[in-house]
DNA sequence: CTTGGGTGTGTTAACGCAAACATACTATAC
DNA sequence: GTATAGTATGTTTGCGTTAACACACCCAAG
């Protein structure tokens, strides 16, 4: 694979490398004997396109740039599955990259996913530097933003309203009869889903003339091993507890084990409340009260608003596509 | 951003392109003022290299293209945590292929990378088809195959024995004096490590005169849910059990919830195995036997070997590189 | 027959950038 | 004052492909 090229298949095809190329790309006529030819030339001397010139050539690429935070919350593997189902077919390849939640990384990733002049941008979250804004602005490809619908939109954003599902757990522990309420997170600093599903959270118990119980955040990123962790902190602690809201199940599922493992009786001593829906919340001693949050649908819409606006204009102004979630009331509320 | 080009910077700065060339990328001599003039131009008119063009020119690009078979299965996305770890500093920017454990879609994300004429390839497990195979050896790029060890590798293999990862469960039941042995699996078709594992297993039964009391093989991905599905199928059996060993984590979990929910005492009554270490069994109500897999390592020194390998030629015969791993002898047995 | 549209193939000119080479200027050394 | 080694810039060429155009051929319709 020294670097064979259209010239070799077309002279040991005995054609032209337009020929070739067109035989290649079933674009355009070619005799059947000749496309023979150059189709045995091509795989006896081991000929692969090469796409950089390709896309020089042709002035745009198959490439679609994926931007999530971070790759060990499950939460993103799933959405970029979802990106990669709603591709499928377009013959468009997703490339990703990984900000680690920082809006500088992100900036950086943003330029060099231009640099390369993709098809589209898919990127998580409504959080961006100004540069990174400016860009996404700027630029005539189609810009997914993904997860969050609540703020200010670029071109089009695809998510649920974490705001109203963290006011949907609140009025359900409320209409239960909880009044002793905490709330137990990871280190959200950067995780601004998680503090929209608080703020949601914590207006509705306002609103009813409640105030937390108590608010534990932790420094670290969501684990389950977090959750236990935080939670055996808190119901050792003096204040009276019947009920926890979790940043995500992650930390309810770990909860949920301190529970289990020290026979506190869930939801009688206190209730247990999460968020995102992950399968395991299904296979649990008892289905965790949950917001089963559409990762998988986000990704897919929003490659699919990829894969549609390339044959039409940028909207006149930005589109938001509140998808639906579901509200899971297991049996730990 | 219609496309703006080296030319309208340059243009604009009173310079030659390649002057703008040399100060962007800061290659080559600069006079300070020139540089300022080049740099204020570029951003004026909000230039975005094209990486296209220069990796046409340069005959490379930075991209490394990493294949796995799968976004949902947790393990892999560990594994791309590791790769994006390891080419961090090397300005390297990796780009994923789902291939959805399908040899075939792998080959032709395979042709699909090498036409981006990256900088190296990474892809997970030793199983290829043969044209895919043909082509990772042709090229002359760094190839790394990653988890697995045991069996045929191109260029260097980066992972962990899996048989040994087997078999290593089965000497610890059989010391444990555990006798009625279940599997319990999902459909590993395409998982070849799964298989390799359990081959392993097997083999250390078969050794001590001991033979499987039942095998329970489900007909979808591995899941929580699924795990727990099985494990109530067969412990309502007549065989009698007293120690079950699971495809992975994932199933063994699904196992320990069922017998949590149900009273049964574990290990007293059944002991459970699995295989992963994810961090959720360190939260569980008890600590899951399991063997810990290095996801992140793998992923890591795959890239490493990558960047490295970038300045040498490609070694005179395939290297396998086996990384330990951590038996965790829990609670669960 | 002639005309004309479909069919098959070749030629030329980009695409945007960077390597290689060429040139000019500047300061220092002798 | 002239050689000498940097420093600063420009010109040419080519990376491998495809779009656009050009041309030749063939067969059917008139």
């Amino acid at each position: 694979m020294s670097t064979v090229t259209l010239r070799d298949v077309a002279r040991r095809a005995g054609v032209s490398e337009m020929t070739v190329s067109r035989v290649l790309r079933n674009a355009g006529y070619a005799a059947p004997a000749t496309r023979e030819r150059v189709l045995r030339a091509a795989s006896a001397i081991g000929y692969v396109p090469n796409r950089i010139a390709g896309s020089l050539a042709r002035k745009r690429t198959n490439l679609v740039g994926v931007l999530v935070p971070s790759m060990t919350n499950q939460v993103f593997p799933e959405v970029l599955s979802g990106v990669a189902k709603g591709l499928e077919g377009a013959s468009l390849q997703p490339v990703f990259g990984i900000t680690g939640y920082d809006p500088r990384v992100e900036e950086g990733l943003v330029r060099d996913m231009i640099s390369w002049r993709p098809s589209g941008i898919a990127v998580a979250g409504l959080r961006h530097t100004a540069a990174a804004r400016a860009m996404l602005r700027e630029t005539s490809i189609p810009v997914a933003e993904m997860m969050d619908t609540d703020g200010r939109v670029v071109e089009f954003a695809v998510g649920l309203s974490h705001r109203r599902a963290g006011e949907i757990v609140a009025e359900h522990l409320i209409g239960k009869g909880y009044r002793s309420i905490a709330y137990v997170a990871h280190d959200y600093r950067f995780d601004f889903t998680a503090r929209k599903r608080f703020k949601g959270f914590a207006s509705v118990l306002n609103t009813s003339g409640l105030s937390l119980a108590r608010t534990v955040i932790g420094r670290e990123p969501s684990s389950p091993l977090l959750g236990r962790r935080l939670t055996s902190d808190l119901l050792d602690g003096s204040e009276p507890v019947d009920a926890i809201y979790y940043s995500n199940d992650d930390m309810a599922m770990g909860g949920l084990m301190h529970c289990l493992a020290n026979g506190i009786r869930v939801p009688d001593s206190v209730a247990l409340c999460g968020y995102s829906g992950f399968s395991l919340t299904y296979a649990l001693p008892m289905q965790l009260t949950t917001v089963v949050s559409p990762r998988f649908e986000i990704g897919r819409e929003a490659a699919r608003y990829i894969v549609e606006r390339l044959s039409g204009p940028r909207p006149a102004r930005p589109v938001r596509r509140v998808l639906p979630f579901e509200f899971v009331a297991g049996q730990t509320s």
